[in-house]
This record gives structure tokens, C-alpha cells and sequence, in this order.
DNA sequence: TGAACAATGATAGTAAAACTATCATTGCAT
DNA sequence: ATGCAATGATAGTTTTACTATCATTGTTCA
């Protein structure tokens, strides 16, 4: 059986925890509980004991999941890129290259509310939410560069591969593919936090249609330079 | 004498302090040693005893200035972009409207290390690095709005609608200015820290005068559809 | 059945950070 | 010389982050 509804599509490095918290029901409760508290309180007023008082267990059982809160919405941030490369990979398939599978990318970035119900023990929506929020804090100065190469971004990484993959399908001699991908993406993510947060920043109205229209047309714009629109390469 | 050179200019809403440290030499070595920490340490490691001690003074005296570490980076973070969009101002002074004048636009934000000489106490181009890496970390979820009332991001508010006014003059039917001008700013600023620190989700080589020509290229094609380039509007 | 083992709970304690409070000193203005 | 504002010095409180240790529970398997 293929493996692409399974949970291991999910899984992400495992120098992030300490024991899966995939592997346990306990585990399942932090990760539901800690999207819970972000999304309420934010990250600064999430602490271990709060956790572990939320999700019915105690301080020292969540020190054995987590080395601590940075770990902790590391592991939460990989998991968001890597349902999204998941929902990307999936709703890609079988798609001719071309524009229109572009729109379909860009479309799956925008309409993160209709989630899939595959996962119960975390709040998509919630979770894309505060990810538009608090993802800037996932960066901690003196230690980017290292946790960069030990893979701790490695699907955001990988989600950006996609999109500069398809944007090279169209025209494999476009010459900022990968800027355009994590242009478009940040920029996604951007305008839903602008919308909801700073509406003079924007002029999104009704936020998923108007977001995805705006960087369809950026997207083209930027890709089809002289070559007829609609023209799906090949 | 005209006050554009004065450091009125650079003036933050007076809320974000207690005690204006720009007022005092203890308040500009404060900042200035914040920059040098933030940019050596990161935000993590930034305490109000540590500061003290780099600018030689003590924490008590450090607490007189700023309420908390919070408020001391969204002073600094205000200053930036206060910093911008001064120079934005400067830059495009008698510039008639139109494509020219975004392209230097996008030039000024761009070019942040060519740095004017005129402020001694902070260094810009540390600055703008850690601006670039830490700039996520001044929205804190439970307050974000309420700062926001409050004026805490109006510099930043400031220089995306100086942006936004740019490309209006180009094409006042033009439907999404604000929204262009915001992905822009921080699709520079994104693409700085990509290229400092996630090199593969970027194409630029040589960054300033890369970033900006795609940013250019940008704004003009979401621009201008059917006119002709090179068309001042007007 | 029961010994072994893994996971969790319970409790205590340490170190550092984030403040608050108080009083002494210094230097400048009048 | 006196008064006032800014700063220094010191001490103390609370909270957070983390470590350590031992008890308990439930499962496995010989």
C-alpha cells in the first residue's frame, strides 16, 4: 500500500525531539495542547509547566519529549512546512507541468482552511495562523547557520524546492526560480498576517481568492516574459 | 535651517521608552551596544545586566531608559524603519513620478550599506542585519494589536505607504498598491536573509544589485500591464 | 505468576533572568 | 550652598528554565 496518506509522510527530523510525540498519546496532547496555548497566549506566555497542566500530564514527562520551547516550535514549524509540502506533493499529482499547475500550487498555499480532516491532534487552521505569526521566532541568531545544517528547516527547505520546481517546469531557463518560490511563499504567509493584523498593508479584501490572485499574476508575470500566456512548456 | 538633517527625524512615538536615550550619551551608548550585542549574541541572549555592563553603566540605570528587553527591540525596530523611510524621503526629493522613481525606490531599500555618516551612535549596517533576522520577533501575539493602536509599528506603517504612494503615482487604478509595496519590503529584506543564511532558497549572487533588479522587475510588470514601459504615468 | 523494563508522576531543588525598591552619590543650575 | 535630576550601588522577590531523584503504573514475556 502506498504510503502517502500515512503518518510518516508527517515526520520530521528526529534531532528535534527527544521521544516522538507522535509515538504516544501524551505526545499527541502536547502537540494539540501547544498549538492551543500559542494560539491563545502567543509563544512568550507558553511555558512547560502550562503545558504540561493543559495537556494532563506533568513538567518532567514534557522535558522527555522536548528539550525545551525552541525545540518544541521548531518541531511544530517543520510539521507545518511539511503538511503543506505533503498537501503540495499530493494535490500535484498527476498535473501536467505548466501553468496551471502553478495556480494549483499557489492555491494550495492560500487555502490552508479547507484542511483535510487525515489529522485529529492538531488545529490546521490554528496552526497556520500562528505560523503567519510567530514563524520569525523560530530563528535564533547564534545558532541558524548550525541548526540549518544539522536540518532543522529541512522542510521549509523542501517546500520551496517544490514550488522552484515547478516554476523551472514552466521554463527551465528563468533565472530566479528559487527567489520567486520563497518570494511567493513568505509572501503568502505575509499577506494573511497583514490582512489580519495590518489591513493598511494591504489590499486584501476576501484574504484566500484575493492572496491567491495576487501572486498567480505576480507568478506569471515574472515567469512568462515574452512566450504566450497558457502555454504549458514542453 | 531646515530640519530634515536634524535627528528629529529619526524621533520614535515616546511611548516605546521611559526615558528618551537619545536624550543622553548613557542612551546612545545603550543603543548603540544593543546593536553590537544583538548582532553578536542574537535576541536570546540580549539581558538589560549584560547591556549595562557593555555600555558601562548599570541595570538599574538601563530600566530608567527602557520598560523591558520588548520594548528596547521594538524602539530599535522602530528606529529602522524610521530610518528608511527617511532616507526614502531624501532619495526621491524632486524625482517626478513614475518608473524611475520607484526603481530608486527599491534602490534606497536595497542599499542599505551604503550608509550615510550622519548618525554616529548606531551602526546601520548591523543594523539592517539584525533587522533582517530578528524583525519577526517584535510581534507578540497576545499584543500585537494592541501595540499596534498604540502607534508601536507606525514607522514601519510609514514606510510602506511612502512605497505604496510610489507606485500609486505610477498607476492610481493600479488595485493592490499596498499589498504590492509590503511584499516588496519584506521580499527584500526576506531575500537578504536567505541569501546570508538559506542560499539555496535564493538565486541571488551578488546581493544588493540582484535583489534589487528582480524587485524592479517586479514592481514593473505587476505595474504596468498594457502600457509601454518606460511610460511616467502622470 | 512475577521479574524486568519503559513510561510517567511527584517532588525538590538550582541557577539565572526579569524585575522592584531603596538609598547613596555626583554634578549641574540657581 | 542648596536643591534637583540622573546615575550608581546593593539587595531582594518572583518567575522561568531546567536538573535530579525516586516512586508508581502498566506491559511483556519467561
Amino acid at each position: 500500500m502506498e504510503q502517502i496518506v500515512s503518518q510518516l509522510k508527517f515526520k520530521v527530523n528526529s534531532d528535534l525531539y527527544i521521544k516522538d510525540p507522535e509515538s504516544s498519546e501524551i505526545g499527541k496532547r502536547l502537540l494539540q495542547e501547544t498549538v492551543i496555548i500559542l494560539d491563545k497566549v502567543g509563544f512568550e506566555a507558553l511555558t512547560f509547566k502550562r503545558l504540561a497542566e493543559a495537556a494532563q500530564t506533568t513538567e518532567s514527562t514534557v522535558y522527555r519529549y522536548f528539550e525545551n520551547k525552541h525545540m518544541l516550535i521548531l518541531y511544530l514549524s517543520n510539521w507545518y512546512w511539511a503538511w503543506l509540502s505533503y498537501r503540495m506533493k499530493l494535490g500535484l499529482l498527476n498535473i501536467e507541468p505548466g501553468v496551471e499547475k502553478l495556480k494549483k500550487a499557489i492555491s494550495i498555499l492560500c487555502r490552508y482552511s479547507e484542511s483535510d480532516n487525515l489529522i485529529k491532534h492538531i488545529d490546521l487552521v490554528k496552526l497556520a495562523h500562528l505560523i503567519h505569526l510567530e514563524s520569525g521566532k523560530i530563528f535564533r541568531a547564534k545558532d541558524v547557520d548550525t541548526e540549518n545544517k544539522q536540518g532543522f528547516f529541512s522542510t521549509y527547505k523542501l517546500l520551496n524546492e517544490r514550488m522552484r520546481d515547478v516554476i523551472l517546469e514552466i521554463d527551465p531557463d528563468y533565472p530566479y526560480p528559487a527567489t520567486l518560490a520563497s518570494t511567493i511563499i513568505q509572501g503568502i504567509h505575509s499577506q494573511y498576517f497583514h490582512s489580519e493584523h495590518f489591513p493598511s498593508l494591504t489590499n486584501i479584501k476576501d484574504s484566500e481568492s484575493d492572496i491567491e490572485k495576487f501572486f498567480f499574476t505576480l507568478s506569471v508575470k515574472m515567469i512568462n516574459t515574452s512566450k504566450p500566456m497558457g502555454n504549458d512548456g514542453k
